[in-house]
DNA sequence: AGCACGCCGACT
DNA sequence: GTCGGCGTGCTC
């Protein structure tokens, strides 16, 4: 390689270009693309990624590759393709788009140092600094008084310098090992030697005779009950050698999974998984929307097909929503493939993260399970990628690039010839009417593998529960059956739905409501510090005595947080036990897994919480499930919101009667009649899919039209107003008649942080060019952005509205 | 982004 | 004169 293509790591619009780059001797054989460097680019070093060769430039002043960071290329040709694909497509830099595929360690950290040159006298100021050192950090010169210019003065005349560093920040783990020194006979003879009070060397030099492989030290000496000053002096008689060794962060021990062998699939399952295997030997792409009911055996699916491609040397990717939310995933998983299976989650450290990524970097592995990210995981010969749980939010990622592991997967599966399934019991539009058209293959899975029938819904009208004079948020219906379940030693599931309350604070005289200084949204109250937080930019305070506004002292918290849902209940049942999960209870990291199998050791009779227990968990005592406030979520700003509130229903239901034991759910709301909550109660998808789509359809909106969303926002309420209705007024000249362009309107929360926000919202069917005129709108507005502090932020397929 | 350069007003 | 502030333009 002569001359490198470089993406500096600089976002920014007019750095969005690969940079030339000539490749000096010394890394002539080493240097390969993909991997990152470091360069000079200007006055500064920074990372960059290589991205292609070339053996001359156009340019004729190339500056030299500085340094090369990586062994092997941590991008492969097919990344940085993706890369590309992926920065056109959501218009984000070539730069964030790469970053986005790699483990956060392999960010480049920077550092500036200032090193002194002379040995003669400096400035007096400097000399202060440098007080005898020879390098200093330099933000001790910004905490200093000294000047600018006299730094500048001291670098022209060669006095000092300014180091640019650029480092890496990954790390590996060690483990130091220890392993015999000498041949087995010549360790006999000295344990004759050593003198009997030796006890311990004794030991040691035993176990080495009876086990010469080596073995971590502190794994050694628990076993022996010594300490480190007597293999000290084995090591110094060369006896036994230490050594180190890099080891990953094993998370997930895998030795304590249980092996299981692939289930005898039904009838159903095995139609279903025809056609996968068919496309995985002809290596052929395709889409396939596998419709499930919970409990009908999806997983197992999963599995088979994911072990024929294992059986022809290819790799499996599998996302799953979030793992922490189903560690029972991910011992299907490690139970079926064992130490074959890396696992990328939120929760691992950024060191645990890297270390998996770098089981899969290395072909140690050839199965990934992980969260949105994985859909990168880097390898070279995939055969399927599995993304279970399609309808989940969570695939959608909300800062930038902003793109949808659904879309990266199909990519993936495109330039790999292999199909891509996505799994789910309540799929969500877009992805059931592609089905419809015939755009994605669609396997449907109508029974459940154990014959079992769904649990029965039972909808509760709480309105008619307080013309009836109860005013907790217990209806007697549910009561009675909690009662009668705890009584047989069953286990019932609460789920409170949290999403659009949370527990603000309002007075109770004059109705004034706490709200953030800086957001327009309410303050949540948080008991445990008795503290008000904005959720938005984690401004806090002390809940009020008294109201602000009137005085009253009548100022109180509203809204139903599980805490509190807990009190009650403590207070309605007395007798029974309670495991609360939410935000608070599963903040420790592996708090989420002890709760769980406490649960499942039947150490409580309820488990009570959010959103967060409705997904995935299989517990074969639990016979109830409540849905304790089911619309909460219906009347949020959201076109979605009909749709979220069926499926969240629909899948807590599945948490009840996996097993013998039959279930039942019970669905309070205040809303008995709205079609999302009648058809969740029986099951019936085909008619919720009709009807949303005709409302989907009324109101323009996916997966009728495209949507992509603009949001601009600035401190100066009047100037996000005007760029905004300006931005609106050159996408509808561009853009053709029949697309629809809205705005300027308030965003959902029109100011956070100080900053107004309103947005412009473009419904299209088909806008070839749209990409380019949202550049030139970023184009256009470069300025403002850079001078004025103008930020705008654009979505091509947003989830949220917001 | 982040840095140098250069212009301009202010001040010992 | 010199110091510090800010606007402008460039980075292979």
């Amino acid at each position: 390689m002569n001359i490198a293509k470089v993406i500096v790591d600089v976002p920014a619009s007019n750095i969005n270009q690969t940079f030339d780059y000539r490749v000096p001797e010394k890394f002539a054989g080493v240097l390969r693309v993909g991997m990152r460097v470091v360069v000079p680019f200007g006055p500064r070093k920074v990372m960059g990624f290589v991205v292609g060769e070339a053996e001359e430039t156009s340019f004729d002043k190339v500056k030299d590759i500085g340094d090369v960071l990586d062994l092997t290329p941590v991008l492969t040709s097919e990344l940085i393709q993706l890369g590309e694909w992926l920065a056109k497509g959501t218009i984000s830099f070539y730069i964030t788009a790469l970053q986005a595929m790699l483990p956060q360690v392999l960010k480049a950290q920077y550092k500036k140092e200032l090193v002194r040159l002379t040995d003669g006298e400096l400035d007096q100021q400097l000399e202060n600094l440098f007080a005898g050192r020879h390098v200093i950090p330099y933000e001790e010169i910004e905490e200093s008084i000294v000047a600018y210019r006299t730094i500048q003065k001291a670098v022209q005349d060669g006095d000092i310098s300014m180091e640019y560093l650029v480092k890496s920040k990954e790390t590996k783990k060690f483990v130091t090992m220890v392993r015999p020194g000498k041949e087995a006979y010549l360790l006999e003879e000295a344990h004759q030697d050593l003198p009997r009070n030796a006890k311990k060397q004794k030991q040691l030099l035993q176990y080495f005779i009876e086990f010469p492989d080596p073995i971590e030290k502190q794994l050694l000496l628990h076993k022996i009950g010594t300490t480190g000053s007597t293999l000290k002096n084995l090591e110094g008689k060369g006896l036994l050698e230490t050594y180190r060794m890099e080891t990953y962060r094993n998370p997930y021990e895998d030795g304590s999974f249980p092996q299981t062998t692939p289930l005898e699939l039904t009838m159903e399952q095995a139609t279903a998984i025809e056609p996968i295997n068919k496309k995985i030997s002809d290596k052929e792409h395709e889409v396939f929307l596998l419709h499930g009911v919970t409990g009908s055996g999806k997983t197992e699916i999963y599995l088979q097909a994911i072990q024929n491609v294992l059986d022809r040397g290819e790799e499996a990717i599998v996302l799953v929503p979030e793992i922490s939310l189903t560690p029972q995933m991910v011992k299907r998983f490690k139970g079926r493939f064992g130490s074959n299976v890396a696992v990328m989650h939120s929760a691992l450290s950024a060191g645990e993260k890297y270390d998996e990524w770098r089981r899969i970097h290395r072909k140690e592995v050839q199965v990934v399970v992980g969260a949105r990210s994985a859909v990168f995981a880097p390898f070279e010969n995939l055969g399927i990628i599995i993304i279970d749980e399609e309808h989940e939010t969570t695939y959608k990622q909300e800062d930038q690039p902003r793109y949808h592991a659904r879309d990266v997967a199909i990519q993936r599966g495109k330039t790999h010839h292999c199909p891509v399934i996505l799994g789910s019991a309540t799929p969500t539009l877009e992805s059931y009417a592609r089905a419809k058209k015939g755009v994605y293959h669609l396997l449907t899975l109508e029974k459940r593998t154990n014959e079992q029938a769904m649990p029965e819904v039972d909808i509760v009208d709480m309105r008619e529960e307080l013309h009836a004079g109860n005013r907790t948020m217990f209806s007697r219906k549910l009561k009675d059956k909690m009662d009668q379940r705890i009584g047989r030693g069953e286990q019932v599931v609460l789920m409170l739905n949290r999403r659009g309350y949370s527990t603000f604070v309002m007075c109770r005289d004059c109705g004034h409501v706490k709200e953030c200084p800086h957001c327009d949204i309410a303050l949540t109250f948080h008991k445990n510090t008795r503290r008000l937080k904005c959720h938005y930019c984690s401004y806090e305070e002390i809940m009020p005595d008294n109201c602000p506004e009137c005085k009253s002292d009548l100022i109180r918290y509203f809204g139903t947080g599980t805490q509190k849902v807990e009190e009650a209940l403590t207070q309605l049942m007395p007798e029974a036990s309670i495991i609360r999960m939410d935000v608070d209870t599963t903040r420790r990291k592996g708090a989420h897994e002890k709760l769980l199998t406490k649960f499942a050791n039947k150490e409580a009779d309820i488990l009570l919480g959010t959103q967060m227990i409705a997904k995935g968990l299989d517990f074969e005592n639990v016979t109830l499930v409540g849905v304790l406030t089911a619309d909460s979520m219906l009347h949020l700003p959201d076109f979605r919101s009909a749709e979220k509130t069926f499926q969240l229903l629909t899948q807590v239901s599945g948490r009840a009667g996996r097993h013998e034991l039959a279930g039942e759910v019970i669905v309070q709301t205040y809303t008995p009649d709205h079609y999302s909550i009648e058809l969740a109660s029986t099951y019936n998808y085909q008619d919720f899919f009709m009807k949303e789509m005709s409302v989907r359809r009324t109101f323009q909106y996916p997966p009728y039209m495209f949507l992509a969303l603009l949001t601009v926002s600035h401190k100066n309420q009047v100037k996000a107003v005007q760029a905004t209705q300006n931005i609106a007024q050159m996408l509808m000249k561009a853009v053709k008649p029949e697309t629809i362009v809205l705005g300027p309107t308030p965003s959902a929360i029109p100011r956070i942080k100080d900053r107004y926000r309103y947005q412009c919202m473009v419904k299209y069917k088909n806008e070839p060019h749209l990409r380019d005129y949202m550049e030139k709108i970023l184009d256009y507005y470069s300025d403002n952005i850079k001078k004025d502090d103008l930020l705008i932020t654009i979505d091509m397929q947003p989830y949220h509205l917001m």
